[in-house]
DNA sequence: TTGAAAGCGATACCAT
DNA sequence: ATGGTATCGCTTTCAA
């Protein structure tokens, strides 16, 4: 009933406890094999596991990393958590997981939780701007590695980045859509702070402009900039959008890049409520690619990031026994991923009703499933 | 640089260590206004904070719940993940995470691991239908608490359990069914052996012996119920498991129930895979109601399980001081979100080609919109 | 190759 | 109302 310690070990097989410590952290080469033999013994009959207070207590460290998302909701986020997991699970790591729900505070809350925790380095999903509120502990000696946040000036030179290259990413998806014809294209995210979001963008215009397009003079929807939103609310972000283009004064884009899979897919959900369809009347490009993207109907077109081998990488960068050079940035290319929510654009130019568009694709069907149609 | 112990804290407040371990915890009663606004002072000027390791050794105790979920890639739990770290940052404690990828060693190993940590409690959300594999750790005092799966006989005494009424939701979602007309219908899941799938199985079954029909004469879908799936392959089932129906010689059914919202996906990716419209040509119930349930195209019909609520009731349970009544079960009753993906079935029968039978369904069928009108 | 013993930092009992 | 101090279980010199 009560737990067995080191010392229970150590008497059972006839040996100090110093012995047992030695087998436990592997130094078994200076231990004649009989000896080596009768803890292992002894750990096996008593069924010994060492604690893990008494050990971080005396070395200063856990054998656990931290992570913190915007939240597990997201599927991108949750996917995520899952492989970085994994690639601790293979160093003997743990994880401790944090959702911030993108609030600065509680951000930092966590980090100076998990400091005092002991953990071996955080990787911190964020998109903030900036870290100053972080950079006490940093200071402090931290490792801190960023995810999906390239480094910024400004921030601590021990700090990591492993991210995609956004501004690919966004070049890829507008690129994407440009080629297929499109040529009134708008940008869909919720918070302008954010760091992804400024490379994204920077990327779409550049896919513009190299199409010959004005990105200034795109359809534009600013509706909630303001608004510090949480990820589970991505999707509220893009159903909105979806309302503002569609039932303004100005005429809608025919293509839309949304900064990621959940606000893409709320933006489907929006042109859904107005009897638009995916695909056919809009053509929309997601970023993250995540299992929802591939099951949705239609599947959407999307930016994949590569998060297995992110994972990997920034749990690598987290238990570096060395100090890595000043700010480094681990830069991922991402890929896009084409499906059928993209199409060239409709032929025929300022359609009256969806319903009418629709109902002249698929041979004159009643009109009578547009589920909701106004 | 080096952490601030209670013992520098004691003496710059020029007390003992017991004093500021006593203010520490809440013990001021004892105390001098002015001495504990000296400690408080030094605290906040060290800027100290308590090593956990150390209190954690010697209470025995950490401040931190074990959470072990079949994998947060799926976005139920993740939802319910974040959710219960809600319920655990009220009365300051931590959330561990681990996912067990439904591998009960993976679960059992982590159980054990959780316990070293010296956790409060343990949430697991498991449904395999023994707990032999725990038995150990239980019996040494593990405070364990199920999610979703319902007590089993031979469950160990203390163990709680907080889930819904799977036999009411499967019975909610199969009459919803059999009420709008359906008359051939499929549970359609993964693995048989789990405890929530027989029970919601069993829903389904009463609910079609309640409309005259017999279970046993329904179509049926077996292919890989020896597969230990995992979660995120929960949409391949259902994406198989359309497949197979569909294609087979068998006639498929008009409505379906899956296991879980995921698996409910990947049965509608599958019938697009086919030219089949959900909603029009299949109806399809879910069963959770993730975030994505209300986005997808059409919106799934699906069984609603209240996770905050469920949360915080797994939470109080881990916490609770006293033991419980031996095999304490929490049900809480699920409702039935009613959307698009369910409508009642097409008149026509013995369709030929996809695109023929929606043709024929939306021709002859005007009041296609008003949902369960029969 | 093995052992003895000094802590890591907080708690709680027992004095005062 | 406050202080002294043994203790939790392990790691790690240093000595043998």
């Amino acid at each position: 009933m009560t737990r067995v310690t080191i010392q229970q070990v150590a008497k059972a097989a006839g040996v100090s406890p110093s012995t047992v410590s030695n087998l436990l952290n592997g130094r078994t080469e200076r231990m004649v094999p009989a000896t080596r033999d009768r803890i292992t013994r002894a750990i096996a009959d008593l069924g010994y596991r060492p604690n893990r207070a008494a050990r971080q207590l005396r070395t200063g460290r856990a054998q656990t990393v931290g992570l913190i998302v915007p939240s597990v909701g997201n599927p991108f986020w949750g996917s995520f958590a899952r492989e970085l997991e994994v690639a601790a699970l293979e160093v003997g790591c743990s994880v401790l997981l944090c959702n911030s729900e993108r609030n600065p505070e509680r951000e930092r809350r966590y980090v100076e939780e998990l400091w005092d925790d002991g953990v071996r380095g955080i990787v911190l999903c964020s998109s903030l701007p900036s870290l100053d509120h972080l950079a006490d502990v940093v200071s402090r000696g931290l490792r801190l590695v960023t995810f999906d946040r390239p480094a910024q000036p400004g921030d601590p030179d021990s700090v990591v980045s492993v991210s995609i290259d956004n501004h690919v990413g966004g070049f890829l998806a507008a690129e994407h859509l440009t080629s297929q014809g499109h040529e009134r294209l708008t940008f869909v995210s919720g918070s302008l702070a954010s760091v992804n979001r400024t490379g994204r963008f920077r990327g779409f215009c550049t896919a513009l402009e190299a199409a010959g397009l004005d990105p200034s003079a795109m359809p534009m929807w600013t509706g909630i900039e303001d608004t510090p939103f949480g990820d589970v609310e991505a999707a509220d972000v893009g159903r909105q959008a979806a309302h503002a283009l569609f039932s303004g004064d100005e005429e809608p884009p025919t293509g839309v890049v949304a900064i990621n899979d959940m606000t893409a897919l709320g933006f489907c959900r929006g042109l859904r409520d107005l009897g638009l369809r995916v695909g056919r009347d809009v053509s929309v490009v997601g970023f993250d690619d995540i299992i929802l993207a591939d099951l949705y109907d239609p599947p959407l077109t999307t930016v994949r990031q590569p998060i297995a081998r992110m994972a990997a990488l920034a749990l690598d960068e987290v238990l570096a026994e060395e100090a890595r050079e000043a700010g480094r940035s681990v830069l991922l290319r991402p890929e896009l991923a084409v499906r059928e929510s993209t199409a060239p654009p409709a032929l025929a130019v300022g359609s009256t009703t969806p319903t009418a568009a629709a109902a002249a694709t698929s041979a004159s069907l009643t009109p009578s499933q547009n589920g909701g149609a106004r």
